[in-house]
RNA sequence: GGGGUGGUAGCUCAAUUGGUUAGAGUUCCGGCUUGUCACGCCGGUGGUUGCGGGUUCGAGUCCCGUCCGCCUCGCCA
């Protein structure tokens, strides 16, 4: 095997006059007639071009160079030379080449169905990329991103090796429980009639990994949630997680601020600088959302108090709505310089965009130096000063308002926010801004299911605090739990977890697990508290929403190396398929499939 | 489960109101070409219009069903 000196992207004028040999894909070639022939050679790390000066060539070197095509597979060596022509400002290698004088095909390439070219592969079908990956991962962005993720769970492992954590392997094989998302399920072929689930993540084993006194536990690891997929989302993802024992809220924050810091420098080579905190109340107040993008210099303003005495029915009945315990409210956004930007096209297309999230629409005004015109400027002027005041308005400004039950209101208004803001190009996309949330909730009430469900997880323990509330008032028990989120989109979440068994009973209580289910389902976990629980809390970073950041995607299939589908399909091995009838009945199944509900 | 959108040559796209033999660029194949680098020039191959029905003298185009991709609501403790 001619084997390589140097990999393609490494040659350089300091080089020249050295015999090397490269190996790799054939990038393209460039046939210039009967003596001259270019092959530009790719790797991992770059392109070198190779001219092949076929009139001093051997017969054989000639024919093997001139068969040579797109994606074969070649070794060649020569002398490395400064070029002849002018050099190529456009490669890292562009000032030599390799004039080649001996070419091993190591294997020729069917004709390729799509090029490792990223100038080409923005407007290739997703789904014929994700059928050829192992063609797609072969362009160099491709390439970037998967060796920028290998240098993130480096970075993971050395940044918290350093700090005291153990890395430990949780199972994938466990067993289903009741809260949160739909689990992966596997028939238990042992225990006929059984079944595992595969981790949404390793929370309980993390917590159980304190009790047993590892102190501080790290992992690079899968979980799966049986949901359907989003852009920013897939049922099997990474997350790097951790769990640390003898700390509060703070401590476990700084760690993972020190590890974002640590990330966005050693990777972007940008200070993130100190991260700002904002409670939930006031990220939901001010922006609609528990991840607030803060590049957005909209804001949303309730003006439920100053409009209360308003005739105007849509008024009216919001406020005198209520759901879940929250009054009706009626919320408004102060668009600068509004009336010249938003056309009424645009704004009609804000009433369609709010429906999606239930809200009956959105009302305009412009304000002007006379007062508030169009819209539902008769409806505003009565509480013209209030709203002056409230919304710090100045002439040329519009007014959208949304008056609706409190978290359809606040949905909507933070969803339209984030819209309007792109629509108005007031976000500055180059920008950072890191943002703890805090003090969440414990429990969010189900008007289905009449209960309370835990908001976050229910090992989340309250706030020191608020453990007053929990009992008497679990409606306004804020939470130990914290959201690391970053221009608008959440990166880490964890929580101090509850080290007492009596609390824990009462949170499973709360959320309506009798104390059998709580046994059948916790038990371990419950018996693990009971004998020698430190306190502890942790917390888990989203790999590939993290990466998403870090190489300026907004598709996650781009950060995975073989993502799956909307539908959960692998288009390159088609999965998912059949399995032998063997294999059913060695589990003691059999399959029926059910009618479709037409 | 709901809403939206798309599927035509290996790839990216076009095809007027339902109307001739479904075109173009590129890839690929052949020829030419000694300094190209998105090489260039000439010629050629290449089609189950996702799939299955239907309407029609005639369907890429209209209708019904179905599959697949993407975006999204629900969902995602």
């Amino acid at each position: 095997m001619l084997k390589r000196t140097h990999t393609c992207g490494q040659p350089r004028l300091a080089d020249a006059g050295k015999t090397i040999a490269l190996n790799g894909w054939v990038n393209t070639y460039r046939d210039q007639g009967r003596g001259l022939l270019f092959v530009d050679i790719r790797d991992r790390d770059g392109l070198c071009q190779v001219v092949f000066n076929l009139e001093h060539a051997s017969p054989e070197l000639v024919q093997q160079a001139k068969a040579l095509r797109r994606e074969d597979v070649i070794g060649v060596r020569g002398i490395l030379r400064l070029r002849s022509g002018e050099p190529n400002h456009k490669l890292a290698t562009g000032e030599v080449e390799l004039a080649a004088e001996e070419l091993e095909i190591f294997n020729k390439a069917e004709n390729p169905p799509i090029l490792p070219d990223d100038h080409d592969a923005e407007k290739i079908n997703e789904e014929i990329r994700l059928k050829y990956r192992y063609i797609d991962l072969r362009r160099p962005r491709m390439q970037h991103i998967l060796r920028t993720r290998s240098k993130v769970t480096k970075l993971a492992r050395d940044y918290f090796a350093a700090n005291g954590f153990a890395e430990v392997e949780t199972p994938l094989l466990i067993k289903s429980t009741p809260e949160g998302a739909r689990d992966f399920i596997v028939p238990a072929r042992l225990h006929q009639g059984m079944w595992y689930a595969l981790p949404q993540s390793p929370q309980l084993f993390k917590q159980i990994l304190m009790v047993a006194g590892f102190d501080r536990y790290i992992q690079i690891c899968k979980c799966l949630r049986d949901e359907d997929p989003r852009a920013d989302r897939q049922a099997e993802f990474s997350q790097i997680d951790l769990e640390m024992s003898f700390v509060e809220r703070e401590d476990v924050m700084t760690m993972m601020g020190g590890f974002a810091h640590a990330v966005w420098h050693d990777i972007l080579g940008y200070d993130i600088g100190e991260i700002a905190q904002m409670t939930w109340q006031e990220a939901m107040d001010r922006f609609g959302i528990d991840r607030p993008d803060l590049r957005n210099p909209l804001e949303i303003r309730e003006i439920t108090d100053i409009v209360a005495g308003s005739e105007f029915q849509v008024f009216q009945q919001a406020i005198e709505k209520t759901r879940a315990g929250r009054a009706g409210c009626v919320k408004a956004i102060r668009v600068p310089g509004g009336a010249e930007k938003l056309t009424r096209k645009m704004t009609d297309g804000y009433t369609e965009f709010v429906k999606q999230f239930k809200a009956g629409g959105v009302a305009v005004a412009k304000f002007t130096a006379a007062g508030f015109e169009t819209g539902i400027a008769k409806h505003l002027d009565p509480f013209k000063d209030a709203l002056v005041a409230r919304l710090a308005l100045e002439a040329g400004d519009s007014v959208l308002i949304v008056a609706d039950h409190w978290d359809t209101a606040t949905k909507a208004f933070g969803e339209l926010r984030l819209k309007v803001g792109r629509d108005l190009g007031l976000v500055n996309e180059s920008a950072w801004r890191f943002l703890w949330v805090i003090d969440f909730p414990m429990f969010d009430w189900d008007e289905d299911g009449q209960r309370w469900v835990a908001m976050h997880h229910p090992f989340t323990s309250p706030n020191p605090d608020q453990f007053h509330l929990l009992e008497s008032e679990p409606g306004k028990c804020l939470s130990a739990g914290y959201d690391l989120v970053v221009n608008g989109s959440e990166i880490a979440g964890g929580s101090i977890r509850i080290h007492r068994m009596d609390v824990q009973e009462k949170v499973f209580k709360l959320i309506g697990l009798t104390k059998e289910d709580a046994d059948a389902k916790f038990g371990f976990l419950l018996s693990a508290l009971r004998h020698g629980a430190p306190p502890h809390g942790g917390i888990a970073f989203g790999l590939d929403r993290l990466l998403m950041h870090l190489v300026g995607t907004d598709n996650i299939r781009d950060v995975i190396a073989f993502p799956k589908t909307q539908s959960g399909g692998d288009l390159m091995i088609d999965a998912p398929g059949p399995i032998d009838e063997q294999q059913i009945l060695d589990c003691g199944m059999k399959v029926t499939l059910l009618e479709k509900k037409s």
